[in-house]
DNA sequence: TTCTGAATGAGGAAAGTCCCTCATTCCATA
DNA sequence: TATGGAATGAGGGACTTTCCTCATTCAGAA
């Protein structure tokens, strides 16, 4: 396949090398494509885009100094033209269906066959959108977890971040037995018994990462 | 560099298959290295080696079905010849402690430089062992977080699975108010005041990961 | 309009956490 | 041999979580 209006400058970001090299092999294959660098943390990631304003850019969603979607936000402010493909480790449900709502042009797991990247990158470059068969079918997955409500899903958050109820309450600017009912509501929907239980559910859908914490 | 009793026969495992293809580039720029098979999984892994008892094993400490640890143990078991070399994205300081306490024969983190992983990998082949710099630098820095005893890692562990002091105390054969001392003490050298800030400081010290979880 | 779901708030009881203190045993090592 | 660290165990008090019930408000959908 050759692409009409190359050559496209590319950025890659992401925090390991041997993954950074992955892509870059990927993108190499494809003709009209030039590597203008690469970031191996967030705000490297940010200052880059926005020095270079490539027509692609390879996010890893879990960087160090910034996370994947500030830098999906600040990019996509400072330089709109640039196609964004997130390339993700995590496989939490709730977590692909951030980056979908946040309007990402590609978006890919890790483990993704690099032949489904390099098309996926094809149509990308073409104007287009792709989301990995993966992840389609982790997001086509009746999941019998129930959702989360927003409000639900920012006490998690807090929760996570080893807050207690007195304290979400006060950032929340509610009352500490309202928090309370949003947990015990989680903890029955996610059949979880324990603050310690609630927390690996937050882990495993990917609202923490583990770089981020303490 | 020319090794002198190759052709080596080599097995990649880590379950994100661009970090593979990062890796295979690398083996394969060593000459005198055949990669005669990936693994996806932990499973797959063990079974792998089992069956071809390659001379090299690239493995990564966290994949779906078997953690890292588990395949190593095993292989250790099933092909003592095979020298591991453990490629992590963890840099919790413990984590890798347990490594090099399990006697493995490389140790590299993700962020790697691919030139740095190549000469290691050479090393090993040759009958050495390789830390990587950037390990060796994490494991000299003097942290300021005070070491938690084994004892205090494994009740850290039931925790982190949501069990309560009640729980633990029956897993471990102790009274309740044993687990609960070891706790307290835990949370008091780690500064911390919640069991949600207890398991945020496991997960980032590897002692959860996050795909084993619920 | 009625009904449902979401967010808010409260009462109350049982259980568990959190954080002191103190004591005993064992083991390594200075 | 003495000192200290680690594991074990206990008492007790303050606070928090956990899990019920119930009620109000509001928005959107049937």
């Amino acid at each position: 396949m050759s692409l009409p209006f190359g050559p496209y400058h590319a950025v890659i970001a992401d925090d390991h090398a041997v993954v950074r090299d992955g892509l870059r092999a990927i993108l190499e294959s494809i003709g009209e494509v030039e590597i203008v660098g690469e970031a191996e943390n967030g705000l490297e990631a940010i200052s880059l885009a926005k020095e270079k304003k490539p027509a692609l850019l390879t996010l890893d969603a879990a960087m160090p100094l910034a996370r994947g979607m500030e830098v999906f936000v600040e990019v996509r402010r400072w330089s709109p033209e640039t196609r964004i493909i997130v390339v993700t480790g995590f496989t939490a449900k709730g977590h692909l269906a951030d980056w979908i709502a946040a309007d990402v042009d590609g978006l890919f797991l890790k483990s993704c066959k690099p032949d489904e990247m390099r098309r996926g990158f094809e149509l990308i470059l073409n104007g287009g959108a792709y989301v990995s068969k993966s992840v389609l079918s982790i997001l086509e997955q009746e999941s019998k977890i129930p959702s989360l409500t927003s409000r639900e899903r920012q006490v998690l958050h807090l929760i996570a971040e080893g807050l207690n109820n007195g304290e979400i309450a006060e950032r929340l600017s509610v009352s500490a037995k309202t928090v309370d009912n949003h947990r015990t509501n989680m903890m029955s929907k996610l059949d979880v018994h324990s603050i310690a239980q609630l927390i690996a559910y937050a882990l495993k859908e990917g609202i923490l990462d583990q770089s981020q914490q303490l």
